[in-house]
RNA sequence: GCGCCCGUAGCUCAGCUGGAUAGAGCGCCGGACUUCGAAUCCGUAGGUCGCAGGUUCGAAUCCUGCCGGGCGCGCCA
């Protein structure tokens, strides 16, 4: 028998139970086997609140005849042990021994693998961290890398097969941005010579270029060319909510008005702008200078990309270029003006009545100049990735800004491709925050990827220093890496997907309470025992009943019971969508541990017999589940703190 | 204006297919290291679950309205 049996027998004895009182199956499935609130009442029960209307009697007295009907159908032996009642609730109450022997029994077989399901599984194909190649990734790239990782590991050890994508945004103005400043400003330097990681270098550009934007925008907004803008806006029926607003005062208009003109002195004044562009064109004709210093400034970037993926630990089966892809979607939409689903706009842009998919208004999927926008290429790339892996389920980790866009791709690809219907998932999360506020490139309040880990890594290092004297430098730096991974990774996966991250660097990351330090301390802690008794007891299978029957105390059941419901956590984080019920158990798991060891009634070293041995076998139990789960999380475990 | 999300302890967050006394970490206060690793453990205090209605035997959870915050509604991505 295993954990998801017994889950099976109790469902099935509380589902027969309720039937005998002559009440419909499907009533009795509706009614959810949960935990008592405190565990002496029982592992599992369930209210009869429900069964009143049909048997048109007191909830307590239902139950009480609920209880007698599931007494009846117990076979000789049955796990389950006691059942009994607290006014309307039936409680059931398994047998310690037998439990343990089945949960511990479980995860000492499976060991690492503890809680993976082992069913025939489906295909799966999850989209994440869609980096841009003009700058190095920061917080909310590691916010999606970390939630797309852990999804993945997730849906892995719940045996799907999973393909994990990447789509690097390697074309575009922005991307032509960066190259200009470099050609214009960057007298022939490169990585190699300034020692920069490429992304940083890279970057560096780009802010140059922006800051020499704004420059050359404000010069220009002193001119009597901006002025006549100014001006003719000003006297414009759009200035008047503005006006209002402001007062008619002048200075302040005009603050606004430039404000928002950036955008279009970018496409119609800006000189660099203009060249930026006109780069863009080039590009796009193919042009051998311009495409050779994209090659060159591309690879740097995804070289600097590579190191941080590596030191995250983060891989992917397939990364598609966004220069390879930008165009796979214009067949498709030629495809929905033939069928209809599209139409052609008087002006020239191909576009889609959203009324047609149950929205409102219109979405443009190719302009009037025939290029095409994100939405093409995300029909495009959608239809390429089915019709090559035909994956049954498809998720995009994307920040929740985007919800439209992915409710209306999904809505036009199920019009297009019905059989993707119900297997398009856009995981949505968050922004992460600052506690003075969102990040601002232009503040200078952008935090780095790589910086955030090695300042994470430099605190775990003091850590270690602070507490073991005699290491040498090698294991410190090698423990820290790890450390510090382990606090940012379980920190941010921590949160719930949906929820805004508050990232305070200064208190937020802790290594005492529910961390990843936590979790990697107490399978250290435990590995620590291992080597205390030379190894985990090797016994044979008497041997190891009557070490597990020599278990029952409440804090050994606690344990017991953490793991029980480990490979459900499982199943609920898939279903979710939501590493987050991985960090959360795998505390429970920790800290349930924790608490039995200090316990002086549960010191291993004052036992032996049969007892110690199942204390044994509790810990290398309890050290597969939390490899299990620390694994799930991207977190490596380690030895020795 | 319309749409989506959020509002739970001093702080940061879980819980939201309705079910038993609303949880955790941090912080506060008080305890436990000659004894298996104290990055640990034990205990105390701390909540009108934004507000007001409604549905229900039962609401933090579902519905409606309001208040407060975020995001979206581009021939940007």
């Amino acid at each position: 028998m295993r954990i998801q049996d017994l889950e099976n027998h109790l469902e099935s004895a509380k589902n027969n139970a309720i039937a005998a009182t002559g009440v419909d199956q499907s009533v009795a499935v509706e009614i959810a086997l949960a935990e008592p609130p405190d565990p002496t009442m029982g592992d599992r029960g369930f209210p009869c609140f429900a069964l009143a209307r049909h048997l048109r009697k007191a909830p307590p007295l239902i139950a009480e005849e609920v209880a007698e009907a599931l007494r009846d159908g117990l076979s000789e032996g049955d796990i389950i042990a006691e059942i009994s009642t607290a006014g309307p609730y039936v409680n059931l109450t398994l047998d310690r021994g037998r439990l343990t022997e089945l949960v511990i029994g479980q995860a000492l077989d499976e060991k690492a693998e503890f809680g993976a399901a082992n069913v025939d599984g489906s295909r799966w194909m999850v989209e994440f961290s869609a980096p841009n190649t003009n700058k190095p990734q920061h917080l909310g790239h590691v916010r999606n890398n970390l939630l797309g990782d852990s999804l993945s590991r997730v849906l892995d050890f719940a045996s799907n097969d999973v393909q994990r994508v990447n789509l690097i945004n390697d074309r575009g103005i922005h991307i032509c941005k960066s190259m200009l400043a470099y050609e214009l400003f960057g007298d022939g330097e490169t990585p190699e010579s300034t020692g920069e990681k490429g992304d940083h270098f890279v970057g560096r550009y780009y802010v140059l270029f922006n800051q020499k934007f704004v420059a050359e925008y404000e010069d220009w907004q002193k001119t009597s060319e901006a002025d006549r803008h100014f001006e003719s806006w000003l006297n414009s029926p759009e200035a008047k909510p503005l006006k209002e607003r402001h007062k008619d005062d002048k200075n302040a208009l005009r603050n606004a008005f430039f404000d928002d003109y950036s955008d279009t002195y970018f496409n119609e004044n800006s000189d660099l702008g203009g060249q930026a562009r006109e780069m863009l064109r080039r590009w796009e004709d193919g042009d051998d200078d311009i495409v050779e210093l994209w090659k060159r400034m591309n690879r740097w970037v995804l070289d600097g990309f590579d190191e941080t993926y590596k030191r995250f630990g983060i891989e992917f089966d397939k990364i598609y270029l966004e220069s390879e892809t930008y165009e796979f979607g214009k067949d498709v939409v030629q495809e929905g003006l033939d069928s209809g689903l599209f139409h052609l706009r008087d002006d020239g842009a191909v576009v889609c009545d959203l009324e047609k998919v149950g929205l409102e208004g219109e979405k443009v999927l190719l302009r009037s100049d025939k290029t095409s926008v994100y939405m093409t290429q995300d029909l495009g790339t959608a239809i390429t990735r089915f019709d090559e892996y035909e994956p049954d389920q498809m998720v995009y980790v994307v920040a929740d800004e985007q919800e439209y866009h992915f409710d209306v791709l999904f809505r036009i690809l199920a019009e297009l491709r019905p059989r993707f219907e119900g297997r398009l998932h856009h995981l949505s999360y968050g922004l992460v925050e600052l506690p003075e506020g969102k990040m601002k490139s232009r503040e200078g309040t952008v935090v780095d990827a790589d910086d955030l880990l090695d300042e994470m890594v430099n605190l775990a290092e003091e850590a270690i220093e602070e507490r073991y004297s005699d290491l040498d430098d090698d294991d410190i730096e090698r423990r820290a890496e790890i450390i510090g991974l382990a606090a940012l990774k379980y920190y941010i996966l921590d949160f719930g997907p949906r929820t805004t991250v508050q990232f305070d660097p200064e208190r937020s990351i802790d290594f005492q309470g529910r961390t990843g330090p936590y979790c990697l301390y107490g399978y250290a802690r435990i590995a620590s025992i291992g080597r205390r008794f030379n190894g985990w007891p090797e016994l044979d299978s008497d041997q190891q009943a009557s070490a597990l029957n020599a278990l029952g105390s409440e804090r050994e059941m606690d344990v017991v019971r953490t793991l029980q419901r480990w490979p459900e956590t499982v199943i609920k984080a898939c279903d979710q969508l939501n590493p987050g019920r991985i960090t959360e158990h795998l505390f429970e798991i920790c800290s349930a541990f924790s608490s039995l060891y200090n316990d002086a009634d549960h010191r291993i070293v004052e036992l032996d017999g049969p007892r110690r041995n199942g204390l044994l076998l509790l810990a290398q139990a309890t050290q597969y589940a939390i490899a299990a789960g620390l694994d799930l999380l991207g977190i490596p475990t380690l030895e020795e703190m």
